[in-house]
DNA sequence: AAAAGTGCTTGATCATGATCAATAAACTGT
DNA sequence: ACAGTTTATTGATCATGATCAAGCACTTTT
């Protein structure tokens, strides 16, 4: 538990309080799902382990992947302004994950205010990180798509305190295209063109950044280095 | 005050405390900032009249529309996380809004707790908003993405009391092409189509939708009628 | 080890939307 | 009312990415 990004902040005897209440070491497996769309909502959810993809689903099956979540973050909290879920979420590869049930939450709350200005932080944060999301859809070639999103995806693995140099990509080809608003194809174009710019080394989802200012050149030089990083 | 979202499901008493702490009536004119990416946030707002426009900047000076805010709605949110903002907010006409200043929040959420959880719920109504943007952006063509945001902006206009059938658009076609990650020749041939094919009459800002059912359907035919409406 | 299957890459062609360019329409201010 | 400016529309051409199609690499099955 003391591993994850919700208890900072917090007084030991609050997070022991906090320990007790979790349904901690939930194990999941590959495209097992955690909830659907339309779900009355159960918990939210911190990821300890793995990784997890939310998406919204059409009638005519044509479904969008809308957020990414890491080690350290929460998901689920689209549910909290009507009780349900708007987006359905499965796990991207073996993970382990905390569920906070709502229903004690609530309580608990209200005797750890900071645990609530916790929950609200990180909402916070996965509200920006949609609206970057935005930002890189808005208008940007397919090349500028791809590295940008590398770039972030190291940032953010960086940040959940795993390797961001070299690291196995447990998004697929299909769920990535997704993700980015393109075609699968044109990923993999995009690459090709990455490869052989020399900033990255791809084979399949083994991916090593070579150069990461070349990448960040070719992601559209846009980032702006966040001198006020987030802090918890 | 009490035609605002927020004092939803508070006590008469609750909602005077509120009253008396709000510095309402913030008179704004068009493009007038209410803060800017970077700063120290000061409060969170709630729309009274008008509309709002949050967007992202780069280096370069391209920038991003990634919000837009109607009565009833709240923005500023985005600075919970580390308390700087990552968007920067502009009026889009005349508006009103009432600033919720953190500093008194703070303390009033303490005593008020469903306080907090309204701004929760808002927060990821909000969240929502912008899942549903990246859905939009994601894999739709150009006349799609301008029916369907004509469709969710009408639903949004109703939910917020305003007319929803025929009414003026206070987004120029700069900043609605921005938004839609689309170019300005692009979205002005949208509106053509949409014109031709009988669902829309639009004379510069002026929209009415003569047929919704039409509109729908050239949005894609995507969006499931809201069962569980948002409830506060 | 061969066969079947899945996921990724590469190539060729096509269509959508971007870009360039020119009007047209509406709003400025004097 | 006038020029001057901004904003929206329409047209023509071009480029990027979608689509169609094949092949390759790596897994799983028998």
């Amino acid at each position: 538990m003391r591993e994850l990004c919700l208890p900072a902040g917090l007084r030991p005897d609050e997070v022991s309080e906090l320990d007790r209440m979790i349904q901690k070491k939930q194990q999941v497996k590959v495209d097992q799902y955690l909830f659907h769309e339309g779900d009355i909502a159960q918990a939210i959810y911190a990821v300890r382990v793995g990784s997890f993809k939310s998406f919204r689903l059409r009638e005519d099956g044509v479904w969008q992947i809308v957020g990414i979540h890491l080690p350290g973050e929460l998901f689920g909290m689209d549910a909290l302004a009507d009780q349900h879920h708007r987006v359905s979420v499965q796990a991207m590869e073996t993970s382990n994950v905390c569920a906070l049930p709502l229903a004690e939450l609530a309580s608990l709350s209200i005797r750890i205010p900071t645990l609530g200005r916790q929950i609200m932080r990180m909402t916070s944060r996965e509200l920006n990180t949609s609206y970057e999301n935005h930002e890189l859809l808005g208008r940007r070639s397919a090349q500028e798509r791809v590295a940008l999103f590398l770039c972030r995806y190291a940032d953010r693995r960086r940040n959940s305190g795993l390797k961001a140099d070299s690291f196995d990509m447990a998004i697929s080809r299909q769920d990535l295209s997704n993700y980015l608003g393109l075609q699968l194809e044109t990923v993999s174009r995009a690459f090709r063109q990455l490869k052989d710019s020399g900033c990255i080394t791809a084979s399949r989802s083994l991916l090593e950044i070579k150069d990461i200012n070349k990448l960040r050149e070719l992601a559209g030089f846009c980032d702006k280095t966040t001198d006020y990083a987030y802090q918890q």
